[in-house]
DNA sequence: CAATTCACGTTGTACTATACAACTACATCT
DNA sequence: AGATGTAGTTGTATAGTACAACGTGAATTG
């Protein structure tokens, strides 16, 4: 095995372990919303709003399982649907204010456990393991 | 906000994006083992044989969990359970030869996607990105 | 040593996330 | 106007998970 090898059957071990451990951790660390209600909240706050088939576009989810995560956020009054004037089909999404504050709390909460975990790093290492994930990911986004 | 929150903050969205992705991805690599199952029958085969509760203590999942994963690789044909002569509540788990056989092809898929992922990279960077994940993750499971 | 407590695993129940297919309602294009 | 396409919902099914209750066997202890 060669030095390539072993670092790749690292990588490959350790984000799998990190990937099965992620949602119960999020479930952990903020238990009003899952990993995913959180992550289409944070969309639609990022996004200034959004239609239900972006977010399914966006996260590779079913329609049908945007469309129900969507239902249960109006259901808890974190996501408000606008109508949009143009095309009757299309509901625009957007966190309501107790959305937004609820997302802001998770969020915060979500930021302090990362300082947490990396707070004896240093900004050299940060900054590159940074880096790496940003490039590791985008290959993933071109290919699907 | 610093180089160091900037940094933290990508480190957080990189790791929480890949952690969304990854049960369908591995679905995508290996549909004949979920990501669980794949994870629970390398570590039978890397161990040679657990007890069900260490699995259910290593990867933080409820006995019940884990029995009826077990259940069902079992009926797969790729877990056989030996009844522990010391200990008559324990049955040690082991990977059948079929087991096996679909454990090693599931690691070659994935091994090479990976492989893919990280061919550009060359091998300081893979190095460094490799520790950093090590550090990473080692630092959750002393906390939990 | 008998009785209690503990450990291992299974089963009942419930919930969440997810996909696919069928459907409704509206839009667009020819 | 009719055919085709798009947005979203709902029916149905499956997987993964947890918690609680239970049965069985082991260990401890009065």
């Amino acid at each position: 095995m060669t030095q390539r090898d072993a670092s790749v059957e690292i990588i490959q071990r350790q984000l799998t372990a990190f990937a099965r451990r992620a949602r119960a951790t999020a479930a952990r660390i903020h238990p009003e919303l899952s990993l995913v209600s959180y992550t289409l909240l944070a969309h639609l706050d990022d996004q200034q709003g959004c239609r239900a088939t972006d977010l399914a576009a966006h996260y590779l989810l079913d329609k049908s399982t945007v469309s129900r995560q969507i239902a249960a956020l109006e259901k808890l009054g974190f996501v408000e649907r606008r109508l949009d004037p143009e095309d009757h089909r299309v509901q625009v999404l957007h966190p309501t204010p107790a959305g937004a504050a609820v997302l802001s709390n998770a969020m915060t909460s979500r930021r302090q456990a990362f300082h947490e975990r990396l707070a004896d790093w240093d900004e050299a290492d940060l900054d590159r393991f940074a880096s790496y994930l940003l490039r590791y990911n985008a290959a993933q986004e071109l290919k699907g």
